[in-house]
DNA sequence: CGGGCCATTGAGAGTCGTCAACGACTGTGG
DNA sequence: CCACAGTCGTTGACGACTCTCAATGGCCCG
């Protein structure tokens, strides 16, 4: 069997939402979608704007954002490969998505991607489970924001980050040092937990000056007593 | 065609997620499902248990939420009739559900709600569309938890109870005085704004001085100046 | 070398949480 | 019928946490 052109070199395609299809299925799914290249810090969906389009993320990191009218935002999330991305089913999309990295995105016309669901059933109940995955770790996050402490949001929060890096670089020793770079600057760190730039930055320097972490520069963060770090974490999930 | 015998009083039966289904179909669910009632405080799913039923609310105001460690809680969302209950394609339950008020139920063992859903296309696509729509709902509020004042909080929660209870007793003029009962107690509320009793209480004596609104006494609210009440609503949806 | 952007640090102020007391209302039991 | 406890809501005093404003220094890039 040909395989397909855009498919064939996925990095994530047996974790997407494509990884439900067979190969013939995703002949079809080779003539319908496209990549598309974006450069950190654009913005590939505006909230309020029609709901043009659907996809997963192949590469990068993007942020999901909400904001008031008189400017302030917040993240409401946070994509990493593999993750779908955008709002079938509206007419409107809810929230605003920016690349925090460049990235890769592998979109179809949301019209269409309605369409591959109606005809690709084990695809949409993939999409389904997805969407109460995310719709779980929303209202987690609405503990943490509505009820910890800066302090426990922070030391949540590089928890959160040391798991996912972590994965990628699995190493053997579960609770050594591990050494990452946040894909967030302070004021992205700032956005994702309800603080501001202040907040974040104090807490970090007052988790270094108590020898939980290490910040060696750039955006570096060494955990050097994940225990101590849980601690502190204590109400979050 | 014989009508069944569960579904023919459904107060919400074309607006729940049964409403995809034709007459013959409702015949089949009718053998699956139950009625089960609940009285108020009485929690109907516990967070961290299995996930053993899903279903929809047919009377009554349930609530979700969640709750650290040490016991702060956080109402997470609201359930109102016609609404879906429950996770399905999960073995746990995330959230607690508790009755708010006395409630009545239409019950489902997951597995068997599951199967339904395979079966019915239309329903799981509803479903999806409303999880989505969840997913959304959830995210808004994240922005409210972490970025609004008191002020704000309490002014929009109150324009979107108005919203709620105004559809029911239909008014022919948008923007006169509305009286409404609230289904929440003090602390209720400020679990769902993520506050304390004492600065709910506060802020609504802060709107009363103001004349925005009145508070008749028991749970009633009126709305006396709309338009004063959305401009100290500011961020909120 | 100068201009941005980012991160850190300090000082001060304001909002909201905590603790406490009190009154209204309800249901219970003597 | 009344004392009583329990729940709920309000109000006050106080303090802590976090935001705001401001200054500084590092780093990268033109």
């Amino acid at each position: 069997m040909a395989v397909t052109e855009i498919c064939v070199d996925c990095a994530v395609r047996d974790q997407a939402l494509c990884g439900s299809l067979t190969d013939a299925e995703l002949g079809a799914l080779n003539r319908l979608g496209r990549r598309q290249t974006i450069a950190r810090g654009e913005t590939v969906i505006w909230a309020g704007d029609e709901s043009i389009i659907c996809g997963n993320l192949l590469e990068g990191v993007l942020k999901l954002s909400a904001s008031s009218s008189d400017g302030r935002e917040q993240i409401v999330g946070l994509l990493y490969p593999a993750d779908f991305v955008g709002r079938p089913y509206a007419d409107d999309a809810d929230f605003t998505v920016t690349a925090l990295t460049d990235a890769e995105l592998c979109v179809f016309p949301r019209k269409t991607f309605e369409g591959l669901l109606e005809d690709h059933v084990r695809m949409e109940r993939l999409l389904l489970q997805r969407t109460f995955a995310a719709l779980g770790e929303a209202r987690s996050r609405m503990l943490m924001l509505a009820r910890s402490s800066a302090e426990e949001r922070v030391a949540s929060f590089l928890l959160g980050m040391a798991d996912r890096a972590g994965s990628a670089s699995c190493r053997a020793m579960p609770d050594g040092p591990v050494t990452f770079d946040l894909p967030l600057t302070r004021g992205q760190v700032a956005d994702v937990l309800g603080l501001t730039i202040e907040t974040v930055s104090r807490q970090m320097t007052k988790l270094k000056a108590a020898g939980v972490i290490s910040l060696p520069g750039g955006r570096a963060v060494t955990l050097r007593d994940r225990d101590a770090l849980r601690a502190r974490a204590e109400a979050a999930s």
